[in-house]
DNA sequence: GGATCCGTTGTAGCT
DNA sequence: AAGCTACAACGGATC
């Protein structure tokens, strides 16, 4: 009889929690002690968040202890510090009465070299350590890279046959999952934890709940979504749910890019992407809730559905466990050698700010500084627009401030996105199909209404242009300028560069770097 | 082994 | 207004 410290890592949620279901169904397990770990100090950690992405996660531990108290009388221990150092001291505590460490599986590097440190040191105490694999993905990511058949996925019909291959899957691509597991009664020994977070080691990681609230109630600004597994059913039920016919036609590269009609918060894909890179939603629930929807009525296959959506996330977290430096431009066999130019503060930072003058580009960027979003086809927009198409900034630095920023931040996605839109990923992407960084209403990147709303919204020194000429301000006539009470220049940036000028001069680089590459 | 096709999402300018 | 064409032309798989 023992403890299971349950030190939950990618999942904020009750829902489909294999641990906490495997520790509640244990009979030699006499207390459960869940945890959370924030890696305030490590820049892969929460060092480098913005205050949106805390606000969002400080929600979603109120939300995750607010439910273990309902439901299980229990609650959530919350941790700063390095995991080595928090796991190493709550052990020495508990050396005699602890028998269980559970985790659940992560594939970032630096957490498997991190879980392998404390399993090594775990080793020499009584203490069990277990780690759960596919709690963040559909796919067995370790077991499926190492089958003998196993080859880097590079296009949407890879991914499509590794799930068909892994997982019981026809070919118009969904499975019903197993049922996903519950949680029965989760008994707490209050004591243990009372002398836990007492101990003078323990105690100065141990941060309240209440300080947890104080914390996230201090940070203010723009929020469209809301923290926690609560929001994140809610979501999915409306979503997803309630939505067959939503669901049944998604199509992604024709969502509209620009959340500008009705509910100005409300993007128009689902949403559903902070929840999920948190854990507060299990995306195996979101495959089997879309999979119930499909079957039996017509819908978009992938890879434009949203299964195609959720298969490409598990190509990428396959990639990034099976790629070298995934996350570098060195090294790593998903990554064309391309020459960047020099680090450009002048250029970052106007990107980085939202006054490149290019209103799209601006708003985009601005949305994101201020509520921590932006719809797939921004991040197209704005990351091509740093990379290959304008700035020839290395995609790393804009891979930074995303990873930073966004509030469905997820270390393996967030690199094959940039590798992807940068050019350099083995996948499709030719690098002369560059878009356009002020695309009107007519545009494919689907800035929605004639109105340009998003722009006026976000780029509000142009909110009095006429639609004719807020998406170039800078080709408005200087009447148009001074009757809409903006000068281009003095109230609003002119364009940084010269667009159709570094478009052709980018892709003859591009093209000078590939040739480079092959004499190597 | 050279030709051809394909890759989740292009742009600009014309009719 | 939707659809066509030129632009510029990659890398890997397949035949």
């Amino acid at each position: 009889m023992g403890a299971a410290v349950v030190w939950l890592r990618g999942l904020l949620r009750l829902h489909d929690n294999p641990i906490l279901s495997w520790a509640s169904h244990n009979d030699e397990v006499d207390s459960i002690i869940p945890i959370f770990i924030i890696e305030e100090d490590q820049l892969e950690g929460y060092g480098n968040a913005s205050d949106s992405r805390l606000r969002f996660l400080y929600e979603s531990l109120s939300d995750l202890d607010k439910s273990l108290r309902e439901r299980y009388d229990a609650n959530l221990l919350i941790f700063s510090g390095n995991p080595r150092d928090v796991i190493a001291s709550i052990a020495e505590e508990l050396d005699s009465g602890l028998n269980w460490l559970l985790t659940d599986y992560r594939s970032e590097p630096w957490k498997r070299k991190e879980i392998h440190d404390i399993e090594l040191l775990l080793n020499e105490t009584d203490i069990k350590t277990i780690i759960f694999p596919s709690v963040n993905t559909i796919l067995n990511i370790e077991e499926v890279i190492i089958s003998d058949s196993y080859k880097n996925p590079k296009s949407s019909k890879d991914i499509h046959a590794i799930f068909s291959e892994n997982l019981d899957c026809d070919p118009s691509g969904f499975v019903v999952d197993a049922a996903l597991p519950v949680p029965i009664g989760i008994k707490t020994d209050l004591k243990l934890i009372r002398s836990l977070t007492n101990r003078a080691e323990i105690s100065k990681f141990h941060i309240t709940m209440d300080e947890v609230s104080l914390r996230s109630s201090k940070i203010t600004g723009t929020r469209y979504f809301i923290g926690g597994e609560s929001e994140a059913l809610e979501r999915l039920r409306n979503k997803i749910a309630e939505s067959p016919e939503y669901v049944n036609k998604f199509r992604k590269p024709e969502t509209v890019s620009t959340n500008e009609i009705g509910n100005p918060s409300e993007p128009t894909t689902t949403g559903l992407s902070p929840y999920i890179s948190t854990g507060c939603l299990s995306v195996r629930l979101v495959w089997n809730e879309i999979a119930k929807i499909n079957s039996g009525s017509e819908h978009t296959k992938p890879p434009q559905s949203l299964m195609g959506q959720l298969m490409f996330r598990e190509m990428f977290y396959l990639l990034s466990r099976s790629v070298e430096n995934w996350d570098d431009d060195v090294g790593n066999s998903n990554c064309k050698r391309i020459v960047w130019g020099d680090y450009d503060e002048n250029l970052v930072n106007a990107w980085e700010t939202g006054m490149t003058g290019f209103p799209y580009i601006d708003a985009m960027m601005r949305q994101l500084e201020s509520t921590g979003w932006m719809h797939h086809l921004g991040r197209h927009a704005v990351s091509c627009f740093l990379t290959r198409g304008q700035l020839w900034q290395n995609w790393k630095i804009g891979r930074d401030i995303f990873e930073r920023k966004l509030l469905d931040s997820d270390w393996a996605i967030n690199n094959g996105n940039w590798l992807w839109l940068a050019g350099v990923a083995p996948f499709s992407m030719p690098y002369y199909r560059v878009y356009n960084p002020c695309p009107d209403a007519s545009s494919s990147l689907n800035v929605g209404s004639d109105d340009a709303n998003f722009i006026r919204h976000w780029v509000p020194e142009l909110s009095s242009y006429p639609s004719r000429y807020i998406y170039e301000p800078h080709l408005a006539p200087i009447e148009v300028q001074r009757a809409s009470g903006c000068i281009i220049g003095i109230d609003y940036p002119s364009p940084i560069v010269d667009r159709k000028e570094t478009r052709k001069r980018n892709m003859a680089s591009f093209k000078e770097s590939m040739a480079k590459a092959d004499y190597n």
